[in-house]
DNA sequence: GAGAATTATGTCAGTGCCTGCCAATTGGCC
DNA sequence: GGCCAATTGGCAGGCACTGACATAATTCTC
């Protein structure tokens, strides 16, 4: 194992009794942890209650995750990866924008079946909060969405055969749709209550918004 | 000491004797780590080596700066205190985005002053792009921008006259504001070498390229 | 199917960040 | 000088994380 894989990594899963174990082991700690979390808080769980839930030592833990912010994050991670997967797939005739808002909405179905492959929906909803309110979670969750939106910046550029160190128009637009998606995602977890399709209309509104929000005069 | 106060915190600093040895000592603190820091990289540098170069015992140290990180930070969070305080003083008839736009741009001259005041602007311009490289710093630095940003749509939606709860407008306008103030800071960190004039003139490039980014044919 | 090669896991010791606690020192004020 | 309040230092300890080595489990090879 030398780094934490993608859902869908290689073509055809080796599938061995060894990987399917490491796999469980996998998807044990990251439950085992996502409870922990939401009943007694992150900061207030302790890695070495974390192994003992999945029933595994503490070293073993840190050869799975690099730290504990990554355990807590590993969904969000899977999520990720699913919307970049997304929006590769998406038609190359569409302009940059419409790709990107596509592929997020595109996104909800399939990573609702990912997510309850490993935890229930509804604990991964509490995570979501629980990032939102633990500082130090935020602030990695926001670093791996700024190296996210340099991929996607990337694909944009790709799409649009465009040199992304010369033309600064995919990154410029990757920054301000992802700033309007943290912003949605906030706002989802502040109103408390809410599944994901009301994440999912939040998005729609919100990302409407951006044009009318640059204009000059909000008032006309 | 409750917390760590703003460049310009009372109407009338008391300047007893108690607290100008107190300001010492922390741009002492911020002088030693920044120095370090450069010199061996962030996760190289320990918190008692940091207190050792200041004089002071660890313990003074994390009653001066709640981790090692805010120490990193300090002189880009003094900045973006400016940064808010030029806002507020921009003229109320100023349309929000223009508004923003001058604010950041306004922001440069007294930056430096605040800066040289505490370390060499030399060393201010190092730390930028440790922190770009530091993954830990990137993500503490990434929440602190976020935390500005919600005060700075806090500041827009006043000046707007709006309810920031009922208009997702200037959560939305300052989302895609910050994202682009960051992948500017990026970009000219990537560059290598550049002082603050560069990235002053880089900042109004990328600005300028919002509208056209948004727009549906980029080949127009 | 037995042994060899590979890989995952456990144990242990150690470093560094950070905190609570209490004693000692220092500055402010009469 | 002498009292009060604030600052500081030292110490013990918890927790995150790492390197090194031994052990146990798979997979490979014949």
């Amino acid at each position: 194992m030398h780094a934490i894989e993608g859902a869908a990594a290689r073509p055809a899963a080796p599938s061995g009794l060894r990987e399917r174990k490491k796999r469980r082991t996998r998807d044990t700690l990251i439950r085992s942890a996502l409870e922990l979390f939401a009943r007694k808080g992150y900061e207030r769980t302790t890695v070495d209650e974390i192994a003992e839930a999945a029933e595994v030592s503490q070293r073993t833990f840190f050869r799975y995750f690099a730290n504990k912010e990554e355990v807590a994050l590993a969904m969000q991670t899977a999520v990720d990866a699913l919307f970049l997967a997304t929006l590769r797939s998406r038609p190359a005739a569409e302009a940059p924008l419409p790709a990107l808002r596509g592929a997020v909405l595109g996104t909800w179905d399939g990573a609702r079946a990912v997510i309850e492959a490993v935890v229930p929906l509804e604990l991964h909803l509490c995570t979501y909060r629980l990032i939102e309110s633990t500082p130090q979670l935020l602030a990695a969750r926001l670093r791996a969405l700024s190296e996210v939106e340099e991929r996607l910046a990337l694909e944009i550029a790709r799409r649009e055969g465009l040199d992304p160190r010369a033309d600064p128009r995919p990154h410029v637009l990757v920054a301000a749709f992802g700033g309007v998606m943290r912003v949605t995602t906030r706002a989802w977890g502040e109103r408390g209550e809410g599944g994901l399709d009301d994440l999912r209309e939040l998005t729609v509104a919100y990302l409407d918004q951006l044009g009318p929000a640059l204009a000059e005069n909000w008032r006309a």
